[in-house]
DNA sequence: CTTTACACTTAGTACGGCGTGC
DNA sequence: GCACGCCGTACTAAGTGTAAAG
């Protein structure tokens, strides 16, 4: 498998796929053997590599092995074997084994662990505002229900009075609140221009409100309802379908599915088996009982003309004139004025993806076993709509309708169908920037902040656990250990067969991990390889504690490959266990827990006041892929990498004869004044020495942005900064150091972190 | 208890438009 | 004015976690 079209191929196709599929759980259906190449893990490999401290790297140990298959059943019987023998050990385990220090290095970061050692988690320790509790809301008493309309007045663009209130309490300078807000807004008003000029230049601080306690979402929602895929429009006569060399015309239903497989002709997909049976299968249902006849075979359809035909049109769309550019932008500005925002509790908020999904090939990731099936056309009648009783309710196309329209305001979602491939359920939901995923995203780091607050206790406890005489305890906190050391995602079981074989911490199986009691100068190392999310594969190796070692030994012993590491296990014992430790702690809280905290950590570790913007920005970065190679977050290599890299080397270097050059001149101008001693080449000085100031500069601006982009060349610094980082460790950062926000975040990421950067201070801690 | 349904977050990629340097 | 590379954004798959159903 070489053709490496586009990242992505390489990504779904060849990508990170280091095994046999393996049957695990219960179920034992036979799978195709195939030998993959291994080109990406192993450049992926190096990431995670030369972070950690070993300089070697070992071969690939376990590809394509062929592995001997059970018969059905027999692995299960061998499993229920092992429970015995293992409940019978549980009674026989005591253990008693010095613990190691606290400190250790992860992915080549030093990561502290905060010495104090709290009973209890208070309340949030910021008495401001009001605070994001995680929401047990339901259960929990009622008290002010009353205090909201019901009824959606007209559409408030300021804040009110109440939340101005409160701002007054957290601003330092009391005096007068109201002229200072005035004065910035004019301010603002004047630089920006007059087109912002009616805009929400008072944006609405949701988070100065008071939030819904009772589990409701809203009290208002009026929406117009999604934009459908455009309907299928025939090929011109003259592209013609080929059978076994012979044109055929197909009927209309047909040719809209062979487009969807003509389009992706040049994919390395098409090539892949598993694709084209299910795209065949699929195909053929939408043909005539007449086209099923005669097309047997997809060996012998043809479709490149129609290909041609695709890459022509998108050929032509680029070179369309600036006139009807303009026009097809200012139709979909009116489209998304008129279905991309909605009314939402008085407010008028943006609507995240307003188009339903249009039909096509299924496109897994990795080895996705359902990859090629057809993605079927969502109707009207396949959508559900929600929305408040009291509003407008949007109007299906003329001659349809809805599935259903309800009123749940429990949940967010305005629109919602089911999707055909797996048959779960796809939503419209709100923006990141909106009231109702900025309130849940703040209550996500408050908790991961009260997980600070007690995270010494839990280790401690899950230490002590690695000795308990139960082995399901002993697996728990093994498991804990991982998410929280590595920060593995938890790892919830998945159907085989209807999606591809990854897996998390809990469902980390005994192939995935090696146990090297010795190796160079580290003992008790244990080597990861398996494939997490999106198939992503995770490699590392790590030194644990002996007693983790000896644990894992344990968990081993009498297992096959294909056996459940942790048979004692699930994600659903383990987040139960977690509620009780913390409330509002489950396993996803230890990665966001643990990114955050490791950026707060390196900021301060990196950052040195004497450096220059551009220089505290790399170190920004920098301290920002800490966090993205710790939570895996990885990325294709740009298919232009080598190319920019060498292109910003050139500029480098004519910046460094520039530099030169200009010493020079500069040292001419000062042997100049120094023989003439005039007003005239004391200035000329002046200026050469600016000259070389700034040329320095800039080649230092070049240096850095060298530096960052060849250490980002497979890292994905966006999940993290989007997902797991507190955006108010990053704003206090800026605030702290004077790096304008907008170096750090573009315009959408300060939309959807406009609460952040209202309310962090610089001296804001995680 | 296990399984299923549902809701919502997290994830990487494709691609178009825009700014930049010539 | 044009080619080119980069960035932002749209897209949608694939996770997590809870609750209801069996």
């Amino acid at each position: 498998m070489s053709g490496d079209h586009g990242r992505g191929d390489s990504q779904v196709n060849s990508g990170s796929k280091g095994y046999d599929s393996h049957k695990h759980k219960d179920k034992h259906k036979e799978k195709e053997h195939k030998h993959k190449d291994h080109k990406k893990d192993k450049e992926r490999e190096k990431i995670k590599h030369s972070n950690s401290e070993h300089k070697e790297y070992s071969e690939r140990k376990h590809k394509d092995k062929e592995k001997p298959r059970h018969g059905d059943g027999s692995s299960e019987k061998h499993r229920e074997k092992h429970k015995d023998k293992e409940k019978k050990r549980e009674d026989k385990i005591l253990s008693s084994q010095s613990d190691r220090p606290k400190k250790e290095k992860e992915n080549g970061y030093v990561r502290e662990r905060s010495p104090v050692a709290i009973k209890s988690e208070p309340e949030d320790d910021n008495g401001f505002y009001p605070s994001p509790k995680h929401n047990k809301a339901t259960k929990r008493e009622r008290d002010d229900d009353e205090e909201f309309e019901y009824k959606p007045k007209k559409v408030k663009v300021e804040h009110d009075k109440k939340a101005k209130k409160r701002k007054h309490e957290y601003e330092d300078d009391e005096e007068d609140e109201d002229t200072k807000h005035k004065k910035k807004t004019k301010d603002k008003k004047a630089t920006e221009g007059k087109k912002a000029k009616k805009q929400e230049e008072e944006k609405w601080k949701w988070w100065e409100e008071e939030r819904y306690t009772d589990g409701s979402k809203w009290r208002f929602l009026e929406h117009k309802g999604p934009v459908f895929a455009p309907p299928y429009e025939p090929l011109p006569d003259k592209v013609k379908f080929y059978y076994d060399g012979k044109p055929m015309k197909l009927s209309a239903p047909a040719e809209e599915v062979a487009t969807f497989f003509a389009k992706m002709l040049d994919h390395e997909y098409t090539t892949k088996d598993i694709f084209r049976k299910n795209f065949y299968k699929d195909w053929r249902k939408e043909m005539t009982s007449e086209e099923k006849s005669v097309i047997t075979d997809l060996n012998k359809c043809d479709f490149r003309e129609m290909s041609e035909y695709f890459k022509a049109q998108s050929e032509a769309r680029k070179q369309m004139s600036k006139e009807e550019k303009q026009k097809i932008k200012e139709e979909n500005e009116r489209i998304l004025q008129e279905y991309g925002f909605c009314i939402m509790d008085n407010h008028k908020e943006r609507i995240g993806n307003f188009r339903i999904e249009p039909p096509g090939l299924f496109r897994g990731r990795g080895d996705h076993p359902k990859m090629g099936m057809l993605k079927r056309r969502i109707r009207p009648e396949d959508i559900i709509i929600n929305c408040s009783k009291d509003s407008k309710q949007p109007k299906p196309p003329p001659g349809t309708k809805w599935k259903e329209v309800r009123h749940d305001n429990k949940v967010t979602w305005l629109v919602s169908w089911t999707e055909n491939i797996q048959g779960s359920i796809k939503y419209i939901m709100l923006n990141p920037s909106s009231r109702i995923k900025g309130e849940k995203d703040w209550q996500k780091y408050e908790t991961a902040r009260r997980l600070k607050k007690c995270v010494d206790r839990l280790r401690a406890q899950y230490r002590d656990d690695w000795k308990s005489k139960e082995m399901r305890i002993r697996q728990r906190a093994v498991a804990l250990y991982f998410i929280d050391k590595l920060a593995l995602r938890a790892g919830n079981e998945k159907e085989e067969g209807e999606t591809a074989d990854t897996v998390g911490c809990c469902s980390l199986r005994v192939e995935h991990i090696k146990l090297y009691p010795k190796m160079d100068e580290q003992e008790y190392v244990v080597e990861f390889d398996f494939l997490g999310k999106d198939s992503i594969r995770y490699y590392n190796k790590i030194p644990v504690e002996k007693r983790v070692f000896k644990n894992l030994q344990l968990f081993l012993e009498n297992k096959q490959p294909e056996d459940d590491l942790f048979d004692r296990l699930n994600t659903s014992i383990l987040n139960k266990h977690l509620q009780e430790l913390m409330d509002g702690l489950t396993a996803k809280v230890f990665r966001t827990y643990n990114a955050s905290i490791t950026l707060q950590q390196q900021l301060k570790e990196l950052t040195s006041p004497e450096d220059s913007i551009p220089a505290k920005i790399l170190s920004y970065n920098r301290a920002n892929r800490a966090v993205a190679i710790l939570c895996n977050h990885q990325r294709a290599p740009p298919k232009t990498f080598e190319k920019s890299m060498q292109n910003l080397q050139t500029k480098i270097d004519e910046k460094q004869k520039q530099l030169s050059a200009a010493r020079k001149q500069l040292k001419a101008a000062k042997a100049d004044h120094k023989a003439s001693h005039d007003e005239k080449s004391k200035k000329a000085v002046e200026v050469k020495r600016k000259a070389v100031q700034r040329i320095e500069e800039q080649l230092m601006k070049l240096q850095v942005q060298a530096t960052d982009r060849e250490e980002n060349k497979q890292i994905a610094l966006g999940t993290s900064k989007l997902n797991y980082l507190d955006p108010r460790i990053s704003v206090a950062w800026c605030k702290k150091w004077d790096v304008p926000i907008e170096k750090i975040y573009n315009k959408t990421q300060r939309e959807k972190f406009a609460w952040a950067i209202d309310m962090a201070e610089k001296d804001y801690e995680f």
